[in-house]
DNA sequence: CACGAGACCTGTTCGC
DNA sequence: TGCGAACAGGTCTCGT
């Protein structure tokens, strides 16, 4: 699930609340249940639990794929990896069938942190720096112009797709949003990244952005059990249509696997490079 | 530096 | 219907 639109999605609603729900913003952590430690990337389990009680969320944000829970004392981070989402109910209440750990808000609140596969981390840091010293730029920041991507492009040898996911490179993407990127820009994703054009580089940009913004705009994608809430998923233009018709020109998408990941294109607007077939 | 494989985990869906 | 295999939105580490 968790892509930049998804996590983007879930910051909003913890930050501006949803329905009867109030935002997290304001609220004081009073307790914690823990119920895989395993959860916790630093510090320890213990030492995480105790030094959290009493601190007050400030504001949340997000970087990359990380939401950044601002405290009194320290820094929240949570990644949700590929299966993990964040609930706020009433205390007590029971949210969902893998709670890993959840925070009482007020006495009153809780934020919970589900997680079936267990992948997701929980970091509380008092400073950041080490955790987002290898991100690469926000896709939506400013100063990553054109130029300023195709150059980056033009340093790598390394097929486009891999390279759209390396959080390194840029930040934010995930195997859905690239896919569709990639399609709307008609580049196959196993083109050397600097093969691209300065054209094709732009309009990928461009792309890229296009996508997120949709994503959000449709308050992320649901598949499966995992997130609910977004409809995005029925906007998909190459992701999870295997076999179906382009919709652009009608051939029938293609699934391949490129680094472990199912990679979704269309063999008539994305022509293979050259070198590969 | 680039790449493939394997790990980390659990739940759902697919194929026979 | 049943059962194992394959697959899933992410990222890390190791060996080549």
């Amino acid at each position: 699930m968790p892509e930049l639109p998804e996590v983007e999605t879930i910051a909003r609603s913890l930050r501006d609340g949803q329905g009867d729900t109030p935002g997290v913003v304001g609220k004081t952590i009073t307790g914690v249940n823990m119920y895989w430690e395993g959860s916790v990337e630093t510090p320890t389990a213990s030492e995480f639990k105790t030094r959290i009680i009493g601190q007050t969320i400030q504001s949340v944000g997000r970087r990359a794929k990380y939401f950044v829970l601002t405290l009194s004392e320290d820094t929240l981070l949570i990644h949700l990896r590929m299966s993990g989402d964040l609930l706020v109910g009433q205390a007590g209440e029971s949210l969902a069938d893998h709670i890993r750990a959840s925070f009482t808000l007020d006495d009153r609140w809780q934020l919970a942190f589900n997680n079936p596969r267990k992948f997701g981390r929980l970091w509380l840091v008092a400073d950041t720096t080490e955790q987002f010293a290898k991100l690469g730029p926000e896709p939506f920041d400013p100063a990553l112009t054109s130029s300023v991507f195709w150059e980056m492009l033009q340093k790598r040898s390394r097929q486009i797709k891999p390279l759209l996911l390396d959080q390194g490179f840029i930040a934010g993407m995930g195997n859905i949003y690239t896919d569709e990127a990639l399609h709307l820009t008609r580049i196959h994703p196993l083109t050397r990244a600097n093969q691209l054009t300065l054209p094709q580089a732009e309009t990928l940009l461009m792309n890229i952005r296009l996508v997120l913004e949709d994503g959000i705009r449709h308050n992320g994608s649901s598949i499966d059990w995992v997130y609910r809430g977004g409809d995005h998923q029925n906007h998909f233009k190459v992701y999870d249509r295997k076999g179906k018709p382009c919709l652009v020109c009608g051939t029938p998408i293609e699934k391949k696997v490129v680094r472990q990941r199912g990679t979704h294109f269309c063999p008539t607007c994305q022509p293979s490079p050259k070198e590969e077939v």
